[in-house]
DNA sequence: GCCCTTTAGGCAACCGTTTGACCTAGTGGG
DNA sequence: CCCACTAGGTCAAACGGTTGCCTAAAGGGC
C-alpha cells in the first residue's frame, strides 16, 4: 500500500526491512544500517562510525555479480527474466541485509526523470493554499512523486527565479497556484486559478459564473438589494474573472452595483487585515448596505469584525458571504455562509493531471482546461435584511 | 510550440465522474525561450522544437575549451584564478547566451550535497504548521536550500517510510515538526516540538513551564479558580510536557485541578471539531467552571462554539485561553486571548540551525536544545469570572 | 643557460545507476 | 554438423558535472 517512489519488489524489500522497528534513541552504536553491516563484507565506514551509504556496487560485490545484474533484478526489469529465481533471491537477500537504498539522484540523472515536481504558491498561509496543497500532496505521493514547495508572494522576479531554479533541479513538471508564470516552462504544467492566457498548460479553474450567481441569488433571494462587494487584490488571478462574473450575475438579477459599495482589498498580507480595512472603508462611505459579498473567507472574517466594531450585528444588520469555505469558516461566529470551492479536489486533480502528462505526454495533451463547480454553503452569517432602512452608519 | 489539444476521452471520463466540464483549446503560439533562441548558434533541438537542455559540454564547445575550465570559471572556483579575465568573460558570455542552467542532479551527485532538506510535518493545515513552515521556507531559501515537504498525519509507519525515502533522495538534513522520528537519520536533524529523547538532534522547544504559568497566572489573576483544561491528543509531542507544566503552574498557584474538568482532544482531525467536542464533554459534566485553557487555538475556537451553543457567553460566563496565536486568533469573535508561540521564528531558527550543521558539522555540534519563550497575548476571550456561582449547565 | 614559478588550461577519474550491446555455454532441431 | 536460440550473465557507455593532478609555455632571477 505504500509503494511510494519505490518500484515493485524493492518497495516490499525496503518496507519489510524497515519493518524491523528499531528504537535506538539513546544509542551510541547500534542503529539499523550499522547492524546490517556487522556481517559479510565490511563496506567502508567513515571516521565517526557513520556508515557509508550502501551502493549498488557493494551489493554486487557481496553476491559476486555485476552491478548490471543486481540493478536489473532489483528493478524487476524485463531483462531480469533470464536470471534464475535462486540468484534473484540471493540478490534480494543481500540488498536487504545491507539495507541497500538506491541513490535517487543517480537514478534520476540516468533516467532523466526526477520524480519531483515544483509547486509554486503565493504563500503557505491559512485558508486557500493549505487545502489545495493537501490535495496536491496526496495525489503526488500516491503516484510516487515528491515536490518542492516555493512561495513567491506574487513577486514576478521571484517567480522567474524560482522557475529557473526548479528547472535546474530537473523537476518533471510544475504546478502553479494563483501564480502568473514568467517563463515558458517547457515542462508539463498544471495551473490552478492562474491567468488562462497560457495555452501550453492545463488550467484548473472554478466556474466563476456559477459561483457569482450562487452568492448573488442567495442574497437577492433573501431580499437584499444593497449589496456591498469586496474585490480581490489585483495581483490575484481570480480577481478579474470573478469580478466579471459578479457583474454578470448582478445584471441578471436586475441589481445595479453602486460604485460606492465596492471596496478593494489592499496590501498583500495573507491575514484578515485587508478585509477588515476594506469593510471599514465601506462603512465609512455614505451609502447604506445590508450585505457584503467578500472576495474570500479570510477577508470576510475581517469584514465581520469591522462591521461588528461599527456597532452593527451580523447577520441581522449586515449579512456576509465569504468565498472558498476554508476550514475555519464553519467555526466563525457566526458561522460563515460561503461559496465553497472544492479546493482539496482541485489539488488532487492537479496532481493527477501533472502525473499523467509526465508519464505519457503524447496521450495527454498539454493544453486543456478543467472547470470545477462551486457550491453554496449556507450558514449563519446571512439572513433577510432588516425590515426598515438601515440607519446611516457613522 | 504548438499546443494542439486533442480530446482526451479519459479526461472527459474523469470530468463527468466528478461533474466537471472540460474545454479544449486549439491554439498555436510561440513561446519566450523559443523566440530567444532564434538567433545565434543553434543548440540541438528536439523533434518537436523543444530546446534541448544546454549542458556544460555545449558551452565548452562553443568557446573551444574543456568542460573543466568552464566549470571552474562558472563556479568561481579558486582554480579559476589562473584563467585570464578575457577568457572568463568569454565563458560567461557564452553561458549566458546559451542560457546555460547547470543540472543540479549531476552536481549533487558529484558533490555529495543535494542542497535539499526534508521537512516532516503532521499536516499542512491551518494554524500551527503553516506558520512554522513559512519560517522554515524563508530560512532555507535564503541559504539556497530547497525542501521536500511530507505530511504524515502522525502515522508511525508512514514516518518511517518517509524518512527512508528522504534518505534515498539524498537530502542533506531533516527538519521534523511535532514528529516522532522512527529511524536514526544519520543526518543533520533539527526538530521542533518533538520528543526530546533524541540526543543526536537539535531540538527547538517552547519554554512550557513559562507558557503554562502565563496562562494560569492570567486566569487566576482575573479571579478564576475553577479552570477546565483541554489536553492535547496523545500523539502530539507537546501534550505531555505542556500538561506537566500546567500541573506545575497550577500547584504553584494553589489551584487544584478537578479531574472532571479535564477533557482530552480526540481524533486526529486538524479542524476545530476535537476542541468543540471536548468542550461539550466538559459542559456535560456536572462540575462548574468559569474558564477553559485549551491545548491550542484551533481547539479553543471549537470550544468557544460549544460554550456558546450551551447558552453561555464568552467571556462573561466562560473565559477561554488558547495556545499558539495562529493568524486567525486575533480575528475570532471574541478575539482570542492566547499564549503565543513564536512559530515563525522557530521555523527560521530551525532552518538556520540545519544549514549550519550541514555546512560545518564539526563546528556545530548536533545535539543541543534551543528554548524559545512564549508570550501572553490578552484579547477579548478572557475577563473576570461571573460574580455568582455559575448556573448548572444543561 | 638553467632553474623555478606562474599562467593557462587539459585529462581523466569519479559520483551511483541504468541499459544497450555483447558474450558464452548449452540445447534442440534440421 | 551447423544454426538458432535461450539462459545467464558481463561490459562499458552513458547521465552532467566536479576536481585532483598534469603539462606546456612563458616569464623571471641568478
Amino acid at each position: 500500500m505504500f509503494c511510494i517512489g519505490l518500484i515493485g519488489k524493492r518497495a516490499e524489500m525496503v518496507a519489510s526491512c524497515l519493518q524491523i522497528r528499531v528504537f535506538i534513541y539513546y544509542t551510541v552504536e547500534p542503529c539499523l544500517p550499522c547492524l546490517c553491516q556487522t556481517s559479510g563484507v565490511s563496506p567502508g565506514t567513515r571516521h565517526d562510525g557513520v556508515p557509508k551509504r550502501i551502493s549498488l556496487k557493494m551489493v554486487a560485490d557481496k553476491v559476486g555479480l555485476s552491478t548490471a545484474a543486481v540493478s536489473r533484478v532489483l528493478n524487476e526489469s524485463p531483462a531480469a527474466k533470464s536470471i534464475p529465481k535462486a540468484t534473484q533471491e540471493r540478490i534480494l537477500a543481500a540488498a536487504q541485509q545491507l539495507n541497500y537504498q538506491p541513490n535517487l539522484l543517480a537514478r534520476s540523472l540516468r533516467r532523466g526523470r526526477s520524480h519531483t515536481v515544483g509547486v509554486l504558491v503565493p504563500e503557505v498561509s491559512e485558508g486557500y493554499a493549505t487545502l489545495v496543497l493537501s490535495g496536491i500532496e496526496q495525489g503526488l505521493l500516491q503516484a510516487g512523486y515528491f515536490y518542492y514547495l516555493i512561495s513567491h508572494h506574487h513577486r514576478a522576479d521571484f517567480i522567474e527565479q524560482s522557475q529557473a531554479m526548479l528547472v535546474e533541479r530537473a523537476v518533471d513538471g510544475l504546478i502553479a497556484i494563483d501564480t502568473t508564470l514568467q517563463i515558458h516552462p517547457h515542462l508539463p504544467t498544471v495551473t490552478i486559478s492562474c491567468p488562462d492566457r497560457d495555452e501550453w498548460v492545463t488550467n484548473i479553474v472554478l466556474n466563476h459564473k456559477r459561483a457569482a450567481e450562487l452568492a448573488i441569488d442567495h442574497l437577492t433571494g433573501l431580499g437584499h438589494r444593497r449589496i456591498a462587494l469586496i474585490k480581490g487584490q489585483s495581483f490575484s488571478s481570480d480577481t478579474e474573472p470573478r469580478w466579471r462574473a459578479i457583474q454578470h450575475a448582478a445584471a441578471k438579477a436586475n441589481l445595479k452595483l453602486n460604485p460606492e459599495l465596492i471596496a478593494e482589498l489592499e496590501g498583500d498580507s495573507p491575514s484578515h487585515d485587508p478585509g477588515y480595512f476594506a469593510a471599514q472603508r465601506l462603512l465609512a462611505s455614505k451609502a447604506p448596505f445590508t450585505a457584503i459579498f467578500a472576495f474570500n473567507d479570510v477577508s470576510a472574517i475581517g469584514a465581520i469584525r469591522a462591521v461588528r466594531e461599527a456597532g452593527l450585528r451580523v447577520p441581522q444588520d449586515v449579512s456576509i458571504v465569504g468565498f472558498d469555505d476554508v476550514q475555519s469558516a464553519a467555526f466563525q461566529n457566526p458561522a460563515l455562509t460561503t461559496v465553497r470551492q472544492p479546493l482539496r479536489t482541485m489539488g488532487i486533480l492537479a496532481a493527477e493531471a501533472i502525473v499523467r502528462q509526465i508519464v505519457s505526454p503524447s496521450e495527454h495533451p498539454p493544453s486543456r482546461q478543467i472547470i470545477v463547480d462551486p457550491e453554496l454553503v449556507v450558514r449563519d452569517s446571512t439572513c433577510p435584511p432588516p425590515p426598515k432602512r438601515l440607519p446611516k452608519t457613522h
